[in-house]
DNA sequence: CGGTATCCAACTGGATACTG
DNA sequence: CAGTATCCAGTTGGATACCG
């Protein structure tokens, strides 16, 4: 009864998707903690030592918001001196499985992408009065 | 001979493309620019339309930057009134694929992901003193 | 060891007004 | 129509110091 009418359109229904993903892992770190643990559990000073450039507040914040999607676990290990580790879930590993194309594309276009970059601040650079700046079409 | 050492492992190769790629797409609107280009070009009027919530400032930066990246061509057509309009290169395509199965990750686990945080905020909640806040183990 | 708390600089992105 | 320019609020995230 709440609902107003008609069903999303498969565009809208991408966007939804996208922008919860985007929301989880499309931050700074989340997908790197995530990669970090694809080989198996590591405890916070590994990952602070693994994750290259990490600060420690930003990473507590990064596990605790991948806890709370439910994509990793966080283990508190009572002995002397006290530790916690941390590892996929099931979830956690689909997730991760679900990057890899993206990861491969990154592989395959890492030069392309330079090389676009390049051209195009090239173009940028000198506009000059004949030059062509843009791609015209009447 | 400018290389210093040992070649990177493969966890940080990984790591430069995950920054790579989320430098690029992992913001608010590129990926949603670029899926709403996935069935053809659209102007910049209609993605302005189609990409709900976006503003006149958003749409152009993320066009200029995917633009640049070589994900998007930029054409401006000389007719009045005159309109410019937005379609992916191929590289832009692979891409679209290659995120796709994040797309259907993400179609699969949204229910998940909301029951785990509920979960959390659950537990999070209500700390009193006999319950088990954390996984525990000895 | 594995945090939390606080402060602050930088960046992101929305609103609005103006331009070719 | 498709921008550009300016201003400004909110968020992100780094540095530092302290805590159980």
């Amino acid at each position: 009864m709440t609902v107003t009418d008609s069903e999303p359109v498969p565009e809208q229904q991408d966007a939804s998707r996208l922008r919860v993903v985007l929301g989880m892992v499309g931050d700074k770190w989340s997908l790197l903690v995530v990669c970090n643990l694809k080989e198996g559990p590591r405890r916070f000073s590994e990952l602070k030592r693994t994750v290259d450039g990490i600060s420690q507040r930003m990473l507590t914040v990064t596990v605790r918001n991948l806890e709370r999607d439910g994509i990793l676990t966080r283990t508190i290990h009572n002995v002397m001196p006290p530790h916690v580790s941390y590892a996929l879930t099931p979830m956690g590993s689909t997730l991760c499985e679900a990057t890899l194309p993206l990861l491969e594309w990154s592989a395959e276009h890492l030069a392309l992408i330079d090389d676009a970059r390049a051209e195009y601040d090239t173009r940028a650079d000198t506009p000059p009065a004949g030059s062509v700046g843009n791609q015209l079409e009447i």
